[in-house]
DNA sequence: CGGTCATATGTAGCTCAGCTACATGTTGCC
DNA sequence: GGCAACATGTAGCTGAGCTACATATGACCG
């Protein structure tokens, strides 16, 4: 996948990642890639920059832990994030439907 | 609609436009507004360079003209292009899956 | 005849998100 | 000892789309 495509769609799929359950870092990575069918495989310079830029914006809320000798640190949604959540999908709807309407279109007059 | 959305996915939607007819810039600009139902409104400065691109990577070939006493630099489709159209299509359908995969996830281990 | 809108094309310069590459440290396995 | 997986992070580059500006003609109105 072309990197950017990405721009401006990946902070709501970060978002709908931790919706139901608080994660850390590393495993937003995985759940990004599990949930994309292995397709998106994120560098540590583009996951850690967007997710301290979302908190800093108010979406997510961040906590230190260890676990097994390791220190984590876990992310879940605001309620500002949640708001944003929702925000950003209806914009995907009407994204794709631009996309859609221009890359095929049908009906009126739009064919030549 | 956010300006970063787009980044990555007007080449093809620039190079679907002209497929079935060659259209000079102000027409392409007018012709995503009417396939985009009026959403795609682009600015000369995103446009213009963009063709220019598009032409200098060989995916578009240019022409002049003078209709009316209005010069006009109509833009055609390439062999090259027709290709990048056809790989830019399937590459929206990869992306929009992925995204789709990620903000609404369906089946097995997404859901908490 | 002057003003303004639609038509038509173009450049200079900024912004910033995602990238590459690097840096650090732990646990577990061979 | 060494390597992979786990886990987090920064510095710096790139480039596409944006804003703002610049130019020129034709058409319409008063």
């Amino acid at each position: 996948m072309k990197a950017d495509a990405l721009r401006g769609h990946l902070d709501p799929m970060i978002l709908a990642v931790v919706e139901h359950e608080p994660l850390h870092g590393y495993a937003i990575m995985e759940a990004l890639l599990e949930r994309s069918g292995g397709e998106l495989d994120l560098p540590t310079g583009t996951l850690y920059p967007a997710l301290r830029r979302l908190e800093r914006a108010g979406y997510l809320a961040s906590e230190w832990s260890t676990v097994g000798g390791r220190k984590r640190r876990t992310y879940q949604l605001t309620s500002a994030g949640q708001k944003m959540l929702a925000t950003g999908k209806s914009e995907w709807d009407a994204f794709r439907a631009v996309v859609e309407g221009v890359l095929r279109p049908r009906g009126a007059s739009g064919q030549a």
